[in-house]
DNA sequence: CATTACTTCAGCAATCCTGAAGATATCTCT
DNA sequence: AGAGATATCTTCAGGATTGCTGAAGTAATG
């Protein structure tokens, strides 16, 4: 199985963090808050379309709301073999991080 | 700044293990047997010229050795800027992976 | 010139990125 | 009630960056 990548590796915690309330809006948030970086809304639902298509996740729609712009929502939630794909990176990035020499720092920038 | 990818991440941490002994062939051996994955030799070139041209890595020719196939190599250690990105994306790991909640498992796959 | 070890190369596939436009709900005003 | 105005969420097109492959090229010794 190909590892995932880095986005897609975040995009499944954000989503795990979210609980029942994880769609495109709310995920782009926790995404900003937790990694204190911009994230465009369009790479986001571009990432949730590769995790779906792979079948990491799975969506549905929400009822809408009786609030301004309380359109349905779709919902994502990690499938089974999100976890394992998340469980694979986690123990590859613990494997490769152990046992390192104190420090590499020999040559400085150019 | 932008963050670095995974494949990027698992490069750099292969040349902190190898210490002075890291270049092309032993990079990617050393990614095979960490990862449990096939690593194609071009791709890990590939990734180590990214890295040079953002001054993450900087590379230097061994000297040829007097035996079978002992042409010089090039050998290649991480930039303070190298390290200082690794150091990014372990925070940014450490705190994604925090604070998760029990388990978020409730569908299965299709 | 055979063999070994290391690096380059060309070109295609996958991932990442952007923000304006579209869709669907309620709110406000006449 | 009807007609915009406003709010929230999703789609879209197309370009930039990253990832991937293995056969061919280079430089050393046997």
């Amino acid at each position: 199985m190909k590892l995932i990548s880095r986005k897609e590796e975040l995009v499944l915690l954000s989503i795990w963090k979210l609980r029942d309330n994880a769609y495109g809006v709310t995920i782009t948030d926790q995404l900003a808050k937790t990694t204190g970086r911009y994230w465009s809304i369009g790479a986001v639902y571009d990432v949730l379309d590769r995790l779906t298509r792979k079948a990491l996740v799975a969506a549905s729609a929400s009822d809408p709301l009786p609030e301004r712009g309380g359109k349905s929502k779709r919902l994502y939630r990690i499938t089974k073999d999100g976890h394992q794909a998340l469980e694979e990176i986690r123990e590859i990035h613990d494997t490769m991080w152990s046992d390192l020499p104190e420090s590499a720092l020999e040559f400085e920038n150019p």
